[in-house]
DNA sequence: TTGCCTACTTGATTTGGATCAGTTTCGAAA
DNA sequence: TTTCGAAACTGATCCAAATCAAGTAGGCAA
């Protein structure tokens, strides 16, 4: 699994290779460092404000803590831990999902580079779910109380945390719909293409870091429903996929059918 | 449809079998003045940490507007408004719902006096439903950037409005997951006592203000399914309904029924 | 009163997707 | 190499809930 995750890095960005041992300063998202933040993270216009002073630039280190590397397969953090901090994607991806008193799992969500985690934590005061690593990665660990007291001093990173919780409602409800099995499979890949482009990769050809049965859960449905639409999304020349990697043929079309999932 | 509104109150509050839950002094969470402030409502912790000083009550009357009253079937927001407030239910209650492309409703939740509306609009920056009122009612409406300014002096404010986000989210993710017809319909029934109680209503015997159709979308099921559910448990006892009058007779095994789909 | 109209209920039938049952593929371990 | 197991694909069957189809009850206007 490893060697598909590499393949994947490298496709994405540059020239990256052999990553079955995570890498430090590793590819997909990660362009920060102590003094240059990602510019494709969620958070960019937060570091980004708050480091406009020294002095702030001080207070973002308090605030971040560079965590990981982690493998497949490992927890960014699980269901009831207390909650103290939320965390971005620096590099890989990570699904969070619950498991219910039956043992039933419920995928909440899978989440790209850049992207942010832990929000949902902030009321219950703790971690209402697990965050699973699918492909090996880093993240950016943010203190929320640190977090917090600097939104009370800098407008913008407490209107840009109301905002990051306001937009995961949005999607959250989308996905609450009644909607067809088709509808969702197209919604959900067309997604998935838009937000690998927002943070800088294509957003036609990816790789799904997720399996089968994983989008079957999200999108509740079967997992045998999901092999069949991709199944006919590709005999209607929709998509290409073998395995994980994925084309989207016609992105238009496929936003087409999945439309009334999909905001715009 | 006014007159069944009255009656629905006067009902709620006098004719409740069970409840040994001390009479709220008002009717319908109403309890608010210039200077007493709603104490079962979702932001009364807001309005007493302002409420301390003096000089932040002026602040809190520049921040909170009474609106009202309106009438079932009127708009206290569309899709597309421009997002300048939130609001809390005063009395009444709501629902909002989106419509997409194809004119299919989906309604995205029910809001009873003291609950908060509009939280979603604050990422897209404009409504992205609308908010009907189902039962007459009036609201407070609260300036959202004169609260985020009040959120950056008063710690407790932000933190009040990071945990509704939050806990909304969370509420989203659990109505996501894949159940039965029979697991929805015990939980909402439950989840509604709950929330009624909360406010200081009985949690065992009220009004639902919304249609079988309005139910029925929201749980994404068809009205003749609502029904036949509503149905089958009255026959098994759990529950006593009689067009919108409703009496939960065996909470605990709705509870359970509901579980998956149910927090704690 | 009569006649709508809307909300709701109940029964009959249909169906989309789940479940069950192989089969294939591929990577990892022995 | 062989074996094993997990993931994925595909076909056959089943079922929960949607849809179709009446019919009932209550509210309201004329």
């Amino acid at each position: 699994m490893n060697g598909t995750i590499t393949k994947d890095a490298s496709q994405m960005r540059s020239s990256d290779q052999i990553g079955r041992l995570p890498q430090p300063p590793s590819p997909i998202a990660d362009d920060g460092d102590e003094n240059h933040f990602c510019r494709t993270c969620a958070f960019a216009s937060v570091c980004l404000a708050v480091g406009y002073g020294k002095s702030d630039l001080s207070a973002l280190h308090c605030l971040v803590e560079h965590v990981g590397p982690f493998r497949a397969g490992e927890y960014v953090f699980h269901n009831g831990d207390p909650f103290r901090a939320i965390f971005a994607v620096r590099a890989g991806t990570v699904k969070t999902s619950m498991v219910d008193r039956d043992g039933r799992e419920q995928v909440l969500g899978f989440y790209l580079p850049g992207e942010v985690i832990g929000l949902n934590a902030i009321y219950p005061d703790h971690f209402p779910c697990d965050a699973i690593v699918l492909e090996n990665g880093h993240f950016c660990r943010f203190s929320f109380p640190a977090m917090s007291a600097l939104a009370a001093r800098i407008p913008a990173v407490q209107q840009h945390l109301f905002r990051m919780l306001s937009k995961e409602l949005g999607a959250a409800s989308l996905l609450a719909g009644d909607h067809s099995a088709d509808e969702r499979m197209a919604a959900f890949l067309v997604d998935l293409g838009e937000r690998y482009a927002t943070r800088g990769f294509s957003g036609t050809h990816f790789q799904l870091s997720m399996s089968r049965g994983d989008i079957a859960n999200y999108l509740r449905l079967a997992a045998e429903t999901v092999s069949r639409v991709l199944s006919r999304f590709r005999s209607l020349g929709l998509i290409e996929i073998e395995g994980r990697e994925l084309v989207l043929n016609n992105p238009a079309e496929l936003r087409r059918i999945g439309q009334s999932l999909l905001p715009n």
